[in-house]
DNA sequence: ATATCAATTAATGTATACGTTATTATTATG
DNA sequence: CATAATAATAACGTATACATTAATTGATAT
């Protein structure tokens, strides 16, 4: 184990340490919205100069999860109830476009198999009542349907904007009724994908993102969370 | 005129110099596709040291400008057919939906007037022969749109790659007819607008950009020009 | 007591130094 | 002549040093 973390730690550059490790204590709320830190004592923290933390920062800045404030190092960006729609705005054009496009190209039976897996792992977790595995499942059928739909620049930048909103979606996750009608939803566009029908998987995938994003935001405005 | 270059060479920081300067040199064809160069040679062209030329690379690697290539410093990407295809169809989601948003939220003639000039100055660059205008024209109708919409990171998101095509549009500018189309379909994003018809803005400008990017990819094809 | 200004502190932005390591060149060998 | 091993080179990744400048504190005057 040991082992392993040295091995892990060696064989990436200190830059991609830094970055990933910072994104994970970002995404874990660990170092939650608004959150600051110096440059110096993230260095300090992570065992490393400033160098490495200064350009892992940049990226991050890049991807919209901390601002870089002069003088007073990184701060986490926090999401606004308007950023959520912001946000999901962007997902559900993007990721309908995907939806699109994959049917249009009509994917094989074992292209669409780990769709398939995320949707029954999602069915699964809600019957072992586990919405941590609930919520990891639905992430991963969203991501599959990036990674497959052949655009990857298209995946990429909806991929940043995920993490964006990922903090948010695991602390609203035991805010919502049990999500009952995602895998349904998802079924729906698996079929549409297969049956090569575009039309019907841009609209399925639209109109569960659009619910998806209603849902969120009424949340977070019925408990007054207006920063997260 | 070197006082002004003074006054902004010392505004800025030089991470911010480095980012714009190299930024202008790619988009102006100055540092061509394919182009390569040592993050050492980079700082004595612009005259620091390596430590600001390393974080703008980085900045412009996110953008998807550059590469930076272990050992050899930095790469000016190069588009192929195919990044033209992904990036036109980001570009066409995005942009469709922000002429949607912007038609719903029904801006103020004031708000729509950078539109029309817009329009008009492409008519004017036409009726004068002068392609580089009208491509300035059309470039800022299409941002000023997005600047319009109301969703600042789809209209950063769509900004960015908008930046990785400005190159060959500017290349394939007089491989191609003369672009009447283009101000008579951009009236008509402006008039679904100000009619508040959401779904015709959206449709108009959809087609639009669909019928652009089949135009670019035909002629990259034809012309035989594989990567710019 | 309050406000203004000066002095101090500290974090940054940038330059520089240096060890590591990929790459290239060279040499020896089959 | 080709190939493999070794040596030399050079670019990078990272650490460190330092001047600059924003922020803060304290002092002084009103």
């Amino acid at each position: 184990m040991s082992l392993e973390t040295e091995t892990k730690a060696s064989r990436h550059s200190l830059v991609e340490r830094a970055y990933v490790e910072i994104k994970r204590r970002i995404m874990q709320n660990l170092y939650p919205p608004g959150f600051q830190m110096l440059e110096q004592d993230l260095a300090q923290t992570l065992n490393m100069s400033r160098t490495p933390v200064r350009e892992a920062l940049i990226r991050l800045e890049k991807e919209g999860l901390v601002e870089i404030l002069p003088r007073r190092g990184m701060r986490v960006v926090p999401i606004s109830v308007r950023d959520m729609r912001e946000i999901y705005e962007v997902l559900t054009c993007l990721e309908s476009r995907a939806a699109e496009r994959l049917a249009a190209r009509g994917p094989s039976e074992s292209e669409i198999a780990p769709l398939e897996d995320a949707v029954e792992g999602m069915d699964r977790a809600l019957t072992d009542g586990d919405l941590d595995a609930w919520a990891e499942a639905d992430e991963r059928f969203h991501r599959t349907l990036l990674e497959l739909c052949g655009n990857r620049r298209l995946a990429n930048m909806a991929f940043a904007v995920f993490d964006q909103v990922h903090r948010v979606r695991m602390v609203t996750l035991r805010m919502r009724p049990t999500p009952r009608q995602s895998s349904i939803d998802h079924r729906a566009v698996i079929d549409a994908i297969r049956a090569g029908d575009s039309r019907a998987a841009y609209d399925v995938h639209y109109q569960h993102r659009q619910k998806a994003m209603e849902l969120l935001t009424r949340i977070l405005e019925r408990h007054k969370l207006s920063e997260l």
